[in-house]
DNA sequence: GCAAATTAATGATTTATTCAAG
DNA sequence: CTTGAATAAATCATTAATTTGC
């Protein structure tokens, strides 16, 4: 019986720390040509092929930033829950410690569209524009 | 020492959530009242001010625009841009100093000189795609 | 120690975006 | 308005770590 026919490229060591070194060293997003060189050089640590080089940067690249954008998401809360001493307080709630379920109903690509139908926004103002930086500028959504 | 009084808007996680929900939905120049609209919605969620509304969606619509526009930039000039060795930011170091058993020169200036030397199609067509992405070239910033 | 069971990583696919060309 | 090009995000699937009961 043949071994399992391992369905999935696995790096080998080498393999790996070679690719995390490119990576660090900025590589990103590879070229064609790249991949191929890569590829080709890989090769001699292990069996691998161009879409394996691929998707490794396309999911570390991904993974990195998910990484990155969780490190970050969880500072921000913890910034502000340690800034804010006197919401240790479970009553006062009421006010600023949890955002409460606000309505969500904004604006879509239907809303934009169907620009006829706005009753509340105000008439775009037209020429004249940008106001101060400010309260905000008026534009004719364009896009 | 003074608390330095941030001098500038900072997002929250979940306001730029909510931003970026917007403009996917197709926000791109929202009116003065949109922006209104949309600062009173986000102050659930945080300080924040018409203005620093304003120039997000400025910021990010422009944004993505560059990005694409690099991207796109890259793949017009790849084939000469494939010539300059700074593009490739591991390419003797990362390879001719690390890697010591096997031979295999990597990027060298024949490859990088003759950027058509890739005579053969790519990656491995394997049944699934990637490869058609790559003759295209993609590369560098900002990933 | 050692596998079966469970969980964490990570390779591979699919889906949803973007802008701009036609 | 539709489509092309090129991802990046989300998801699926399999392999590696680890935990656990014996």
């Amino acid at each position: 019986m043949p071994q399992a026919p391992s369905t999935r490229w696995c790096p080998t060591p080498k393999q790996l720390m070679i690719l995390e070194e490119m990576y660090r060293s900025g590589v990103r997003t590879p070229t064609a040509s790249q991949i191929q060189q890569i590829t080709a050089y890989l090769s001699h640590y292990g069996r691998i092929e161009g879409k394996n080089v691929f998707y490794w940067f396309q999911n570390h690249k991904a993974r990195d930033r998910q990484k990155l954008r969780r490190r970050l998401s969880r500072h921000h809360h913890l910034l502000h829950s340690c800034s804010h001493p006197h919401s240790l307080h479970f009553s006062e709630e009421t006010f600023h410690s949890p955002p409460p379920p606000p309505p969500l109903p904004f604006y879509t690509r239907s809303y934009l569209t169907s620009s006829t139908g706005s009753p509340s926004p105000l008439p775009p103002p037209s020429h004249f524009v940008i106001v101060s930086r400010e309260d905000a500028a008026k534009r004719q959504p364009e896009d």
